[in-house]
DNA sequence: CAGCATCCCGTATGATACTG
DNA sequence: CAGTATCATACGGGATGCTG
């Protein structure tokens, strides 16, 4: 959502597969994680007011705000003011928004299945790479 | 990777819904841009040298160094290493990590297909928001 | 309540130089 | 070629304070 990275690798266009920068750009876009989980959050509650966001995500007001913005601009949110005292916005998916679902959830799910196996497969290479430092003073760190 | 965002929102852990401190493991798991470019590289050709790696995404070496890292730490991708001279290390992916390609195509061709959406929708909203500012000296800027 | 403006820090990341 | 070490910088994102 342009929130995240979207600067850096100004190189990535002189080269290689078109695709690559394709992808930076989906991911440019969509990678954040603010974005994906308040679209996921609006996806399960259907419509939320700012703060109920804020507390439900434990957001900044500040990148709550921002992220709003980007997925309002963008199309994926649609946003509901009511100009009472005191003020209320809500906030809902758009159909574009509700359609972002199904492949963030593929994602979660992936993750979720695999994370154990994630972990164990570091706490393997952690290990492996004790006993190459195993004479070394291991870093006194501060 | 670990090597995306995994600090912050130390916030995020006293209030909602556990659903999104998983989610936000997961994303600051596999949501760095280049972990997922070096997957997807290495799902289509196969097996690929550092440095080719490095030419075909237009990765910075110290991010390719560190994301491959991560990534063999984690246990997606395998890096064999050649004792020769020159020296020849070659990169592939773990059964896992070609597990891995599912979600990540399903968001890339989510992405691909909203792209040109997204765009139309931005410049919908960046239009609307001129029209907001039209009187304003617009930001002289430095 | 909703949300913008500021200040500030940590870290992600690119550039450069050096080694086996 | 494959990688590490160091430096510099920008951006992400929280804390705080103000407005309507």
């Amino acid at each position: 959502m342009s929130l995240g990275y979207t600067k850096g690798t100004d190189m990535l266009d002189s080269e290689q597969c078109p695709d690559c920068k394709r992808i930076n750009e989906v991911l440019s876009r969509v990678g954040d994680r603010w974005s994906v989980l308040v679209v996921i959050s609006l996806s399960r509650y259907g419509t939320l007011r700012f703060n109920e966001l804020k507390r439900h995500l434990g957001i900044s007001q500040r990148m709550l705000s921002l992220t709003l913005r980007e997925l309002e601009r963008d199309g994926l949110v649609n946003r509901t003011y009511h100009p009472t005292i005191p003020p209320k916005v809500e906030y809902s998916l758009t159909p574009m928004g509700e359609s972002f679902r199904e492949p963030v959830r593929a994602l979660g799910h992936w993750a979720l299945e695999n994370q154990a196996i994630i972990d164990a497969a570091r706490e393997t290479y952690d290990a492996a790479a004790e006993g190459q430092n195993a004479g070394k003073p291991a870093v006194p760190s501060i």
